[in-house]
DNA sequence: ACAGTTTCCCGTAAATGC
DNA sequence: TGCATTTACGGGAAACTG
């Protein structure tokens, strides 16, 4: 689901981490009715890669040869399905670590490679065919930094095989990279981004413009180096709040209830002039993967005044889920009975109309407990570019050797996917 | 540090898991003054097991010759350490799995062999001994089985090698098990387990009889039955609480403010007549890994009510320390302003002074936002076996050929320690 | 010393075997 | 089918390595 802009490629680009399996497919798009004899085919990991091109060099650990069978789902043409692939790093190749040691592991790209041969009327044929660029990575930590380079590819080149695109990548219109992102909400959260979320995230990335949408946009500065004053970059910070939608938020942004994407200043204007107890919920900026309640607050006077919570963060969230927090919260003012300040989701629609469906019902007594929940409580002291564009019947193959013209036009692989837990 | 019983064994009897390193070290006690040429031992993992002696079978994956070196920290005898050392599981032997069925993993126990050859005047020895029984198990779920294996073995014999003991294992008296599981808590959590605590345990194992310390208490009963009308055995109950101890409730258990283990009735009866509020921990008897309070409230009758919280585990108390819980926990009734009714830690300790030095301090207002803390409340509607003993400076080798009796009689391999992450 | 990267391994969930 | 056991792998932390 989470998958990259990707207009002409058919299949995924993917990230590996080595130890974890992977399967991919392969599908012979011609059919050869005179095969039907054994025909194997062999993965390679970075086939024909010149030693030093890359740092890092790994090979396929587990068996990596299988013979193609017909498919049953389909027409009738020959496929194979490697499953339980996995990658190992291979150690020690002393001097081999390559020296473009400016990119990260994440910016490396790799490929797998598909071979086949036999002989047809006494003539032999070589098939082979290579995946796009894969990213390698060792630990899900540097899922975010790989997603941030399948991304940053995709959006950028047509290219099936350019491996060597980090050593000096392009820049990204905002007008491109803003469909891509709202496209990664709405793949993997369900819903997209609108106009003012966007405006907000262009402004973040590129300060205050009368039109963001002509800028360019450095891979550096979406992915590398860090938000001014923040330890994390723009990407981190992007993708953490992605996290925490898939999994602590889900229902709630669906219903388009978190605004989310505002600033501080925003914010204010908005709840400005609304009725005391209106909220709205914002992501945090200061920190990574949280969300906050901002509500305001109108004195006797009438002055508007704003609250903001700490934000909850996935640890707190798995403790308790975040409609019920907005359910429960309290205010303790200077011991005065506590209240709920949370009145009206902006503009003005009444709390419980907004998160009742998510709401968690309360315990009830089981003998011979008394049921116990968690509450929230403050205390204060005064004062796509869619990519499903129809796939071409084929990858073009690289050429095979003879003078079988004809045939070879229209011979080739068609892989299917590689899935590995990431890719989806 | 969760060291079973081990009176007569000065090795550690251990618990492996396939695939998580383990280490082992290995003393010649025996000075060979001839002897500073490579000497190379070897380790065999279940060594001259007839084949089906045991259901599975494990071998040493990783690099299992090693050798000798002149220990620096000592008195500069042999020694070699072998680190890194992996299990796996031999598989598909076909019908070479044993049939002694009847065990489960955890009661099937294996040993690891040491083995060095060299020549001494031109004359060959082997030297060969081998550890005390191991248990392997896959996954972490399978370590209270374990040890309760380790723990029966190590309580109910001194053979150094009885690889069918559980095969039909003797029953332990009350008054020797009562001593071990007071041990565990001892070694594991700290503080060990009083006679009013250890005296419940009994009532729960055996029943009520006017003494417990002639019972005997069998095998199954202690780790494999489920106690009657709950789904797990006494053990695991146990084991969990020892769990929950160590990850959540340490410092409140060492200052001996859990009383843990007291009967409902007991609770009743201690409670009774004390001041209304006053309360005391125990551990759930129906859930795994749980604790709850029962408190006193007396109405105007001045009868006795008595009132426990649902049971709070380890998923409940990583989201809010417990005695921060004490110290919050509130009851709603009928819309009442909430108060706490934890007074007085039985008999009479007021709550702060019992706890207080393990509250974590309230946040406090970091700008721009307003702390938030969890409060857990409900709503009520109305109505040793000390095993230091000195070690033997030596585990009986087992013979080497040929007639060098004397020399024999003093060369021995002294096995320190196998350690691997479930040893302490 | 340090940051980027990998390894280690618990604990949960899913898969497998019996 | 159900239970016992193993495998899978995310996630946090420690170890590694230039």
């Amino acid at each position: 689901e989470k998958q990259p802009c990707m207009p002409t490629h058919p299949q995924k680009p993917l990230i590996i981490k080595t130890g974890v399996q992977f399967t991919t497919k392969v599908r012979l798009l011609v059919k050869l009715p005179e095969i039907d004899y054994q025909l194997k085919v062999k993965t390679t990991f970075d086939k024909d890669l010149p030693p030093g091109r890359v740092n890092r060099q790994f090979f396929i650990l587990t068996n990596n040869t299988k013979a193609m069978d017909i498919e049953e789902s389909s027409n009738g043409c020959l496929s194979v399905e490697f499953r339980h692939l996995q990658l190992k790093e291979k150690k020690y190749i002393n001097g081999a670590k390559g020296n473009e040691g400016l990119l990260s592991v994440t910016e490396e790209l790799h490929s797998l490679s598909f071979e086949a041969q036999f002989t047809i009327q006494g003539l032999a044929i070589d098939l082979e065919m290579c995946s796009l660029p894969l990213v390698v990575i060792s630990n899900v930590s540097q899922l975010p930094g790989g997603w941030a380079s399948v991304m940053w590819y995709n959006l950028l080149t047509d290219e099936a095989r350019n491996l060597g695109f980090f050593a000096n990548p392009p820049r990204a219109s905002w007008s491109q990279l803003s469909e891509v992102l709202s496209w990664q909400f709405s793949t993997f959260a369900g819903r997209g981004l609108n106009k003012e979320q966007l405006s907000m995230l262009g402004e973040k990335l590129l300060g205050q413009h009368a039109s963001h949408s002509d800028c360019q946009i450095s891979w550096s500065k979406f992915s590398k180096e860090n938000i001014p004053g923040k330890p994390f970059s723009f990407w981190m910070w992007l993708d953490s709040i992605l996290d925490l939608i898939k999994k602590h938020l889900l229902p709630v942004w669906n219903d388009n209830h978190i605004m989310g994407f505002v600033s501080k200043e925003m914010e204010r204007a908005l709840l400005k002039d609304r009725e005391s107890g209106t909220f709205l919920l914002r992501f945090s900026e200061s920190h990574l993967g949280g969300i906050t309640f901002t509500w305001v607050e109108r004195g006797y006077n009438g002055e508007a005044k704003f609250n903001s919570v700490e934000p909850y963060t996935k640890s707190r969230l798995s403790a308790l889920p975040f409609a019920d927090i907005i359910r429960d919260y309290k205010v303790i003012s200077n011991g005065v009975v506590p209240g709920n300040p949370l009145k009206f989701l902006y503009p003005d629609i009444p709390k419980d109309e907004a998160f009742s469906r998510h709401y968690n019902i309360h315990p009830s007594k089981v003998d011979p407990y008394i049921p116990s929940m968690l509450i929230p409580i403050s205390e204060m002291r005064d004062h796509s570019s869619n990519p499903d564009a129809t796939p071409p019947p084929c990858q073009s193959p690289p050429m095979t050797p003879g003078e079988f013209d004809i045939l070879n036009q229209n011979l080739c692989f068609d892989m299917d996917t590689i899935s590995s837990p990431y890719s989806e």
